[in-house]
DNA sequence: GATTCATTAAACACTG
DNA sequence: TCAGTGTTTAATGAAT
């Protein structure tokens, strides 16, 4: 088409082009950490960093319990006990007890799961180890005497056996045998009590006494609101029963134990005295008779024909079942409270990460409902990130303050975020229209208003980025510390930054290059490994004005803050910009991948300045000196700001590159009140 | 309804 | 010949 007008470089590609495919098979390879250009971003990194913490942690956590262990044979060796009883469980007869028999050890798994969940610190994984050791030095005693009885058992067996004895005294030996177990259940169940007590010392997350209790599946099976409904039971009737805790019956103990590692089925058989539990016929039935009087036969804890209670998982074929299964395997205990206590904590987390959520979202909303006249709604750093961040999910929180938006349909993968592009700061406070690029489909919601965790979004899952080619592929060059990529290096950097360009390579590849070829803003250079894509500033500028029209004063301000502040994020500076957002350095610190933008940004802002001066019909005349000072140009990619450097450094596409005229309809008249 | 734009697909040419 | 690159055209859908 026409690329020739603006460069040279676009005409004839194929006569200059040579060794470009050098590099191609860097990408080809799917090298998609190659990023020799780039280098990963900060946010992969701090992520590693953290990883390699609680890597350093677990081991840690590791080595003391290899020692335990250790301390733990020396001390069976030099008693009765073979060394390796503790793996191999003796008893075969009780599984129950087997179970219980287990060494105390936390698995590394549980460990991890842990140090992830609880996020504990170092004095307490001390005192959780001190408590697990302990504890293993109290199941030893216990395995000890219960080897003695099992030992006794067989040799009386045996005799009988050999004696000839009568089928009455093998029943005899049986109930002696049920006898032994008990005491031993008993004795597991002060056990279950002490580490009860420890946990209510602190460490509640922790069940030292139960290894063979999965965390995660406690973790996960609740919803939030049922863990808060069960734990307020739980805790009432636990309270209640404290003064009596040491009744239950032993067997249903273990029972639940059992049941807890070996989910369901073994458990149900296995719970006989489940009607002994006092305790259990009190509150249970009360805690069913709740729920299910409101919702006959539907229970927080059942569905599917499965219990859900943590780590259950249970087939109850009907409610009746159901019913049963709950009072008879998670009947108050220590094991159920335990759960109950660790699903709070994770309930507590998780409210305090929605308490935080809701807490931006609100200031966020506050900050796009302020009036023109209201300056300084946000002023922070962390206000400013996510209201430039943000335009979008702010759009969705609250549409009617957006009346330009209704354009954008609704984002069907995410309800989070209804587009890129839909609200900038300006666009806030103009009712004027403002258009969206990017067609539903492609309006991937970006969800979180957080740059960084737009591009870990965007590079694990298969979302399509809400941004244009062109948008994209500028991206990719600025980004780049020449700002000059090969097809083949653009190509990585896609694959690298975005889940959904790993698939189908072809399509979006050719989209590439025609997107290469056909706008002017990307100029194909010579270079000595080859021809090069670099963005054509001149080009840019030209249209970047109208954008930015406006307020000279924001251009100073992005100016002289991009003179210190050279690692600022271009993402940002470009996103302020456009949305006339005064920088705050401390938002767009970090992000190393967008320093690169800076210089650009900085002439596109030169040529807004010039723009801005010389003409500009997008500043509107009449506005008060405040509002001149505004953005004026309300561009219709709220998003640019972001997309444009942030994590993923998307600038938005159309207002930057030339190409895009259409950029410039959009008015705006937005006051930011930041700028000053 | 017309226009513009982005995307996708495809064809073609050139080069190594 | 093949793969990669680059250009160009056309069709389609969305947004304005």
């Amino acid at each position: 088409m026409m690329q020739e007008s603006g460069t040279e470089t676009k005409s004839n590609g194929s006569a200059i082009q040579n060794g470009s495919s050098g590099g191609n098979h860097l990408l080809q390879c799917g090298s998609l950490r190659e990023g020799r250009s780039n280098g990963e971003t900060p946010a992969a990194d701090a992520g590693a960093a953290e990883l390699v913490h609680v890597q350093q942690q677990q081991q840690a956590l590791q080595v003391a319990r290899q020692l335990l262990l250790q301390q733990q044979q020396q001390q069976q060796v030099s008693g009765l006990k073979s060394p390796k009883r503790n793996d191999k469980q003796p008893a075969l007869q009780v599984p129950v007890s087997v179970a219980m028999m287990t060494p105390q050890v936390i698995t590394p798994q549980q460990m991890q799961q842990i140090l992830q969940q609880q996020v504990l610190s170092p004095q307490q994984l001390q005192v959780l180890l001190q408590q697990q050791q302990a504890l293993m030095l109290q199941q030893q005693q216990l395995q000890e005497f219960y080897k003695k009885q099992q030992e006794q058992l067989q040799l009386q067996l045996l005799q009988q056996q050999h004696a000839g004895k009568q089928p009455k005294e093998q029943q005899q030996v049986a109930t002696q045998q049920l006898a032994f177990q008990q005491q031993l259940l008993q004795m597991q169940q002060l056990q279950q009590q002490h580490l009860l007590s420890l946990q209510r010392q602190g460490l509640l997350t922790i069940q030292p006494g139960q290894p063979a209790l999965p965390l995660q599946p406690l973790a996960q099976g609740m919803i939030p609101t049922e863990l808060q409904q069960l734990w307020k039971e739980v805790t009432s009737a636990h309270s209640a029963e404290e003064t009596t805790g040491s009744n239950h019956s032993s067997l249903d103990l273990t029972t639940t134990c059992v049941s807890s590692s070996a989910p369901s089925k073994t458990s149900l058989i296995m719970n006989p005295h489940a009607s002994t539990n006092g305790q259990l016929s009190v509150h249970t039935p009360k805690r069913e008779s709740l729920s299910h009087e409101e919702h006959p036969h539907s229970h927080p804890l059942y569905g599917h024909g499965v219990c859900k209670w943590p780590g259950c998982e249970a087939v109850c074929e009907d409610f009746q079942s159901f019913l049963k299964h709950l009072n008879s395997e998670h009947a108050l205990d220590d094991r159920s409270t335990a759960q109950c206590r660790v699903q709070m904590q994770v309930v507590q987390q998780l409210e305090l990460q929605l308490a935080k959520d809701k807490e931006r979202l609100q200031a966020m909303m506050t900050h796009l409902h302020v009036k023109s006249t209201e300056p300084k709604a946000a002023p922070q750093p962390l206000n400013l990130v996510s209201s430039v961040t943000l335009s979008k999910s702010a759009s969705e929180a609250s549409p009617q303050s957006l009346p330009h938006t209704p354009t954008t349909p609704t984002a069907p993968i995410t309800p989070v975020t209804q587009g890129p592009s839909v609200i900038t700061t300006t666009s806030m406070h103009t009712v004027g229209p403002i258009r969206r690029r990017y067609s539903d489909k492609y309006n991937v919601p970006i969800s979180s208003a957080d740059i960084a965790q737009n591009q870990e979004f965007y590079k694990n899952a298969e979302v399509r980025p809400p941004f244009t080619y062109a948008s994209l592929i500028r991206q990719a060059i600025l980004e780049s510390p020449e700002k000059q990529l090969t097809l083949n290096e653009i190509y990585n950097w896609f694959t690298r930054m975005f889940a959904y360009f790993r698939r189908n390579a072809a399509t979006w590849k050719n989209a590439v290059r025609h997107n290469l070829s056909l706008h002017k803003c990307f100029v194909r250079v010579e270079n000595v490994k080859g021809a090069v894509w670099t963005v054509d500033e001149v080009e840019f500028q030209k249209r970047r004005p109208q954008k930015i029209s406006g307020n000279p004063s924001l251009i100073k301000n992005m100016q002289t803050s991009h003179a210190y502040c050279t690692p600022l994020n271009a993402a940002l500076q470009a996103s302020m910009a456009e949305n006339s957002i005064p920088l705050y350095t401390t938002a767009s610190m970090g992000n190393p991948t967008l320093g690169n933008l800076a210089s650009a940004i900085r002439e596109e802002l030169n040529g807004a300045m010039e723009h801005t001066n010389s003409n500009e019909s997008d500043s509107s005349p009449g506005r008060s000196p405040l509002q001149a000072v505004h953005p004026v140009h309300v561009k219709e990619e709220p998003l640019d700001p972001e997309e444009a450097e942030g994590p993923l450094s998307l600038v938005t596409t159309a207002n930057h590159s030339p190409d895009f005229d259409h950029d410039r309809d959009y008015e705006d008249e937005p006051v930011n009140e930041d700028m000053e």
